[in-house]
DNA sequence: TCGCTATCTTGACGACGTCAAGATTGATTT
DNA sequence: AAATCAATCTTGACGTCGTCAAGATAGCGA
């Protein structure tokens, strides 16, 4: 079942994606997905999970290729993995992180998500040079009010997340003429994240005064 | 019809925004608005046009009002209205972004999102200090294989398109238990952005040489 | 008065998510 | 071996959706 909904989100995207879809590619009756998720809702969750565990996965590979090569920056490997992850399979990307409603009580569902999450925080910090304090990520329910390193970890996500999204939504296609998807990858790849980096390594001197009020703005 | 449109957006969200719903509010058949907007596509890209409008009005509102404050910053300034606009109209923006399929071809909704790109293209060069050059958004198609403040501009991009997208989708909601979205707010406004105008300005001595091959990944 | 155009209504079509009820199946129990 | 039960799927139906073709209704210049 799952697999057949992953060949229609692959092949006509989430727009074209439809419970009755799915089940004639499964070569079941309309109403019999419904039986094992419950609704729509049921069904794209269980593919977002798949879809977190994908990322995690691909993030933790990249972190791990990269601890063994020289000059290898685990940081980066983990920001191209997010956009190539994205890249290979838009549609499931769309369904982790679009609007389509879903269960975020599912247990499964949480899991994955904090998983992903959980790879995110531990190398920002990495990067940082703050090795592992407490695992707050580990606690239930999640606490991150003294997260002091938090503002850094949403900065990495935000920018690998938000270059990911444009580039998914296709809203960065008015500037790519000729090959300019590989151009935007190689941008991505050896500007945008480089200059996330150097962010990173300039930022432990500002905390936390100069960061409390850095501007005047306000 | 279209003030009838962003009442259902506002009231319903992007997931109950029908042709029909819109019809019956705006007390008419349910045909009706196909006469005008062809099909639900030219509706959306109607509003996504008024999208990109508003999120242009405000960051220039921002911006100018920033200029004429002390120690006011214009890229902070529109990060903040960025993030603003989105909260203020989440079904609005989601269909400017979204994955409901616009009508890229409709001259208005390209003037719209041209104006809204070179905003920030202009900021961007402004904070960098690169006073604006040649308006490579004037010419067309518009072109940007030899914009050097490509990267940053992206980068700028990235980080606020990505908070807010997160936030936008309740993905960062988890870390958010009590007068969390305040909370959040605030570490945009105050932390993000600063680290964000913070590589801005060491980004300058890095170009080209140190940009071209920062990492020794991949 | 006669068209012409813009605007809206009506009715229908196929596709969708969902539900209730019944059928089928395979394993467990007696 | 026969009976029972839970899981699984089918069938048929309901309401809603986007869309289309055809017809109705108005306003207005010639």
């Amino acid at each position: 079942m799952i697999t057949a909904a992953e060949a229609v989100l692959a092949e006509k995207g989430l727009a074209g994606f439809t419970l009755r879809e799915c089940a004639r590619r499964a070569g079941v009756s309309p109403a019999a997905p419904a039986h094992h998720f419950g609704n729509l809702t049921g069904l794209l969750t269980a593919i977002a999970t798949l879809g977190f565990d994908g990322l995690s996965d691909a993030m933790e590979v990249a972190a791990e290729a990269a601890s063994h090569r020289a000059n290898g920056n685990r940081m980066a490997a983990i920001c191209d993995a997010y956009l190539a992850t994205a890249l290979d399979k838009p549609g499931r990307f769309r369904v982790v992180f679009g609007q389509m409603g879903l269960n975020w009580e599912e247990p499964a569902f949480k899991r994955a998500a904090g998983r992903a999450f959980g790879i995110l925080v531990r190398e920002t910090r990495h990067e940082l040079g703050h090795e592992s304090g407490e695992d707050l990520l580990a606690r239930h329910p999640p606490s991150f009010a003294g997260e002091p390193d938090l503002a850094a970890i949403l900065f990495v996500w935000s920018v690998t997340h938000g270059f990911t999204t444009l580039m998914i939504d296709a809203q960065l296609d008015f500037l790519a003429e000729e090959g300019g998807r590989e151009a935007l990858l190689a941008l991505y790849s050896r500007q945008l994240v480089a200059i996330l980096i150097a962010a990173l390594r300039t930022l432990d001197p500002l905390q936390p005064e100069a960061l409390a009020k850095p501007r005047g703005d306000g």
